[in-house]
DNA sequence: GATTGTGAAGAGCTTCACAGCT
DNA sequence: AGCTGTGAAGCTCTTCACAATC
């Protein structure tokens, strides 16, 4: 195992980048990828790559690259993509359901073991194979299937509540798609995505482009 | 209008969250806020919300805080809440179709004016009042309706095709939740979502928090 | 007494540039 | 010649700490 404790953010956000990058490049035959192609098909600069990957020893060959197999497989296995992550869902309105049903996650090696929603007119409905059950039974069947993710997809005003619960039984990560903070116990893990959050982003981003152009 | 320029992008991220905590605040009735409490709201330290806030001016009155109000007021303006957005979506799949309807977006002045899909099924559905278009129609309709912002929902084969499209129908702005690097003109902006990538951070932080309680 | 605004120090991240390897 | 690995430089962001203000 790299030392991935002496990784920093940045980096690991850009080797997820990378892992993108690679696997478009897996069925194209080519052996070996330079520090300058992976940039460039990422939006990183080349010593920035090189940097990144000294995290896993001499990896690279001067003057060839780094092939490309290998680099797969270490950055699988950095970001945990060498195994599976027992997932349950809290939250099944629609974006809930959207990601029961992205395919990509199951590819990955996320395995949805349960689904959970508030509203009765949902429980028992099937989604994507799955079958929704009350918030009731969330504790008992987390602590049941070892499930080691949760992902919330609840109203804000519910989003902690359920973190709670989600933690107290035995969850060690969060990936929380409700526009607000949680507060967990250190050692747990958490990953915001917020929608709203990135569309303000995106309105503040062309604000500025057009006052830039104009400035300029 | 401030300085927003010299904003720096982790700056603008937090500028998002402080937003995000007001409107928790506007019904409570208070008047003023600390930047030690909106820091512990949104897990910023105190110093830094205060030098993030220093480009509104001396916004905030020592010995008493900044008035929730005029602080709302400031921040939606600098975020582009000030104002309405004409968006479209492209990619009415499952992840098109929950943003679509997801009630956040409206109430914050995003105002969805088109929707297209590929999918020849799928057109002429109806989707939270909006019906989905064929591709073909997509250039013709975002420069008759003006619309400024693109979401693309669409696989990542197909994404940097669409972003053209919409780039050259004069969509300013790009909200990208394919899981691909977008290339754009300069001058375009562009945030990306990426729900893979989110899942790959958390289990790599997981695994580092295993890790640590271990080592510690 | 409480809290802001900010210069200065500190920490962290990125880029440069080049020796060394293939 | 082409490319990696990396020390050093440069840059950006965060935290500290305190005078000024209410």
């Amino acid at each position: 195992m790299p030392n991935s404790d002496r990784i920093s953010k940045p980096t690991s956000r850009r080797m997820s980048l990378y892992l993108r990058a690679l696997q478009l490049q897996l069925n194209q035959g080519k052996a070996a990828i330079s520090s300058k192609e992976l940039g460039d098909q990422t939006g990183v600069k080349d010593a920035q790559v090189r940097k990144d990957l000294a995290c896993f020893g001499s990896l690279g060959r001067p003057g060839v690259g780094y092939r490309i197999g290998d680099l797969h497989h270490q950055l699988r296995r950095l970001l945990g993509m060498d195994q599976t992550w027992k997932t349950v869902l809290v939250g099944a309105g629609n974006i809930g359901r959207a990601l029961l049903a992205y395919p990509r996650f199951r590819n990955e090696g996320f395995d949805f073991v349960a689904a959970f929603d508030h509203n009765k007119k949902d429980v028992g409905k099937k989604i994507a194979g799955l079958c929704i059950q009350p918030m009731e039974e969330l504790k008992k069947t987390v602590k049941q299937k070892h499930a080691q993710m949760g992902l919330i997809a609840v109203p804000p005003d519910a989003a902690n509540k359920v973190a709670q619960s989600l933690v107290s039984a035995g969850v060690r990560g969060i990936l929380n798609f409700a526009p607000i903070r949680l507060d967990l116990p250190k050692g747990i893990a958490v990953v915001n995505v917020d929608f709203t959050d990135a569309l303000e982003q995106l309105a503040f981003e062309i604000r500025l482009s057009i006052t830039e152009g104009k400035s300029v």
